[in-house]
DNA sequence: AGCACGCCGACT
DNA sequence: GTCGGCGTGCTC
């Protein structure tokens, strides 16, 4: 009997590819195995075993694979089950759901290497030129791979030479396989074995004498065995005995240390492991605890609306404890920029070595061991805090999902698919593992609070600061009359400016925000009006004052800042609108004498980028921090007193239905920054237009009547929650097909559902890196059935693709666009 | 998605 | 005359 499996690739293919295997490996294989497979002429992937079966394909011969990756599954069937809601949902396929669900590292890469041919007999006169250089470099080096050969030949196409030079026994080929996945190796260091008496270690010692640098690490050594009885790394003793590399080396040159590795684990807590007693919750958080389990008691969904600094986590602690106490597993959904070491070193405080952390920031070897932890359910892996991309780690058994700043429009994946959004997708792997959910904010989306309205979530409230610290005071600034009256110095009010004066005078911190997007620092020539625009994409270039450069935030192109506008030649260039880089500028001109950092994309780069600046103003090094959204989350500052919103129109006036509820809920969360402890902390919003309504909501705190006048908008435009949205992208680098391309299909999608069709329409940036790019918008009544839409949808694009002028257009889902 | 195959313009 | 452009079709 033929065996067969059918396998997930981790390519936009819809279909499962058929491999055929022998007796024994069907023994072996299971489903949630990796499978390494040819594919192609020339190309081995990783795939993941869907099912088993020994039905052979009747059209084809299905090829073997190449070899098994794993002894055991590495992927469960729920998670699977999972992927395949996310790919129907979202309309991608199951393979770019398992491309962006595994750690990158389990998705191994073949690389074809080029070898001398020993055994040839090479006629050097008989070979092209840059057959010769190929040939060459050969001799210098053992082997090559494709891109060095493409780099020596400068050419992209290498296959037909190395074809001919195969032919002519110049080189052999051989495919090399890479397990990107390296346990980590410790060096450690004990004394070598000939030493280990009494007598020898004197006689050592003795010998040494001539050798302080030498004697003085042995010494550390024995100082380090007695105080620890542990193994010694080689790092610890070079750091306790003050010497170098070169002095241990030579120890172990001559076997008087012998040095050896122990594997470790990347991801450890290396913290104390005392237990924390639990604040007792407040009356406040008791009720809200009690709300949320009746929740899930009546298997819905929690959401827990409590407004900043109320003690959320508190509530989450009780729940996470509850759920471990069963034996089960918590994962603790963060948006990206809100994992900070501040809530994590928290969390450990409570649940000490029981967790585990997984987000972008992680190499690819500490996400693999994670995943390996979760999959072994391990006790360090029993609560995961992550972003979204934790939603995908081998869960057996959860028991509970906290989605905390449930409203972050971060938790939708945008780019590559599968374009999930994590909430909605933590929901359904919730309920396949039939675990509990909380979704928690102190500004709520109108979906989630639409959702608890109807009663198909649960809902949970705190309306109290924790410790009853009172809200701060937040107050308007308005910032046409301060120009008239000329009280503006640069972006900085007469009002603001005294409230900066007056925190600083008490020794307390100011936290100014500035939101840089959709509103960059552009060059404008005051001669001419020209601005220099990106050659690739239809932006102007933003200013970056540190390297005097102008660059695009889309594509990366920069050049240095020209001295003369290129269109007149005057030199006239001035900079235009405002960012982090420029409030911090003028400010250190206004108060020369405080410190002031600046927090954005620029400063925060790299694994501890946040770190060093977080901790430089926790620590008061810094009297003020300048930032954009990214210090809007999950920060914790006691000494922040005052709160300046540079200005808040550019947020307002973000083209886009959402634009409104985003903008309270950054406001009310910048705002939410002052006064976390006993005193009353104050906000000032720069806006030229105070009267506006969210703005007012924002300054009295009322998230009711923000939520009212958006759902109403919302109904009268059929936007979500009371619809539903699905954006198609289509990009093309010829303007006029994609002109076409679009109309075409958006007439399609009319044909077949008469209403709710907006567009096609030029985004406010119409081409990116080349590429223009229009949108249509299909708005999807609840009523409608979606997977009937979808289908419908799919079949335009079938028809769509038969057109061959629209074949090399991009067709790009986003369901539940944000 | 990659990647090879196949048919047309600009150059060693 | 070749190199390399990208349109087209396929991958078990």
């Amino acid at each position: 009997m033929q065996h067969f499996i059918n396998v997930i690739l981790p390519i936009p293919l819809e279909k499962l590819f058929t491999y055929s295997i022998s007796e024994t490996e069907f023994q072996h294989i299971e489903p949630g195995m990796r499978v390494a497979v040819p594919f192609g002429k020339s190309k081995i992937y990783t795939a993941l075993v869907y099912e088993t079966h020994t039905n052979p394909p009747e059209v084809y011969e299905a090829k073997e694979i190449h070899k098994i990756l794993d002894d055991a599954p590495v992927v469960n069937p729920v998670q699977l089950r999972h992927w395949r809601w996310i790919a129907d949902y979202y309309m991608c396929t199951i393979g770019e759901v398992f491309r962006s669900a595994m750690p990158s590292a389990f998705l191994l890469e073949s690389e074809t290497l080029i070898l001398r041919n020993e055994r040839g007999v090479v006629d050097e006169n008989g070979l092209k030129d840059d057959e010769f250089l190929v040939y060459e470099a050969l001799q210098h080096q053992s082997m090559l791979r494709v891109d060095e050969v493409s780099a020596i030949i400068d050419r992209k196409n290498v296959l037909p030479i190395l074809n001919r030079l195969i032919e002519k026994q110049v080189i052999l080929l051989k495919d090399e396989i890479y397990e990107q996945y390296k346990p980590k190796l410790v060096r450690y260091v004990k004394l070598g074995s000939a030493y280990r008496s009494e007598e020898k270690l004197e006689e050592l010692l003795e010998s040494l004498s001539r050798a302080p640098k030498q004697s003085q690490v042995v010494l550390a050594l024995f100082q380090l065995e007695v105080k620890d009885k542990k193994p010694i790394k080689i790092t610890d003793l070079e750091q306790s005995s003050g010497s170098s590399k070169a002095v241990i080396k030579a120890l172990v040159d001559k076997g008087i240390l012998e040095e050896y590795l122990i594997r470790i684990d990347r991801v450890n807590y290396e913290g104390e492991n005392e237990d924390f007693d639990l604040k007792t919750l407040n009356e406040y958080q008791q009720k809200a605890l009690v709300d949320i389990q009746k929740s899930f008691d009546d298997n819905k969904v929690a959401l827990l609306h409590g407004v900043t600094s109320s003690g959320k986590t508190e509530v989450y602690v009780k729940l996470i404890e509850e759920c471990i106490n069963s034996g089960k597993q918590a994962l603790y959904l963060l948006p990206e920029i809100a994992l900070t070491t501040q809530l994590i070193s928290r969390l450990q405080d409570y649940f000490g070595e029981k967790i585990s952390v997984y987000h972008s920031k992680y190499s690819i070897h500490e996400r693999v061991e994670v995943w390996n932890n979760v999959l072994a359910q391990k006790s360090k892996a029993q609560i995961v805090i992550g972003a979204r991309s934790s939603l995908f780690l081998p869960y057996s058994d959860l028991g509970l999902i906290i989605i905390d700043e449930e409203h972050e429009g971060s938790f939708k994946q945008f780019d590559p698919a599968p374009r999930y959004h994590a909430r909605d997708a933590a929901i359904v792997l919730s309920k396949l593992h039939n675990a509990n959910t909380v979704l928690g904010s102190a500004t709520p989306s109108l979906e989630s609070y639409y959702n608890s309205q109807t009663g198909k979530y649960g809902y949970a409230s705190i309306d109290r600061r924790f410790g009853n610290v009172v809200m701060p005071d937040i107050e308007l600034v308005d910032l046409k009359d301060q120009t008239r009256k000329r009280r503006m110095k640069g972006h900085f009010s007469e009002r603001l400016l005294e409230e900066i004066t007056e925190t600083l005078d008490n020794g307390e911190q100011v936290i100014l925000f500035q939101n840089r997007r959709g509103f960059a620092p552009i060059v404008e020539c005051t001669t001419c009006g020209h601005s220099p625009q990106c050659p690739n994409c239809d932006v102007s270039l933003t200013y970056h004052q540190h390297r005097k450069q102008l660059r695009c935030h889309y594509c990366g192109h920069h050049i240095a800042l020209p001295e003369n506008c290129e269109a007149c030649g005057s030199p006239t260039l001035d900079t235009k609108g405002f960012g982090t880089e420029q409030v911090e500028q003028e400010f250190k001109d206004l108060f020369p004498k405080a410190n002031v950092g600046r927090m954005d994309l620029d400063t925060t780069r790299g694994k501890y980028g946040y770190e060093k600046i977080i901790t430089a103003f926790e620590q008061q090094e810094l009297d003020v921090l300048v930032g954009t959204q990214m210090l809007t989350k999950g920060l914790d500052f006691r000494n922040v007193n005052l709160v300046g919103i540079m200005n808040a129109d550019s947020l307002l006036n973000f083209p886009d239905y959402r634009a409104h509820e985003r903008s309270f809920q950054l406001l009310t969360q910048v705002a939410g920054r002052a006064g976390r402890t006993k005193k009353r902390g104050k906000v000032i919003i720069q806006s030229y237009n105070p009267y506006h309504q969210i703005l007012k909501q924002v300054s009295t705190n009322d998230y009711l009547g923000m939520f009212k006048e958006q759902l109403y908008e919302r109904e009268q435009f059929l936007y979500p929650p009371v619809n539903r949205i699905i954006k198609i992208t289509f990009k093309h680098k010829n303007y006029n097909t994609l002109n076409d391309a679009a109309e075409w299909f958006a007439k399609g999608l009319r044909n077949v559902f008469k209403s709710g069709i907006l567009g096609p329409e030029y985004p406010p940036v119409a081409r990116i890196r080349n590429q223009y790019i229009k949108n249509v918008i299909i708005k999807v009544s609840l009523k409608q059935s979606l997977p009937q839409t979808k289908n419908s949808i799919k079949r335009i694009e079938n028809s769509f693709n038969a057109v061959s002028q629209f074949r090399s257009v991009r067709v790009i889902y986003n369901v539940d666009h944000i």
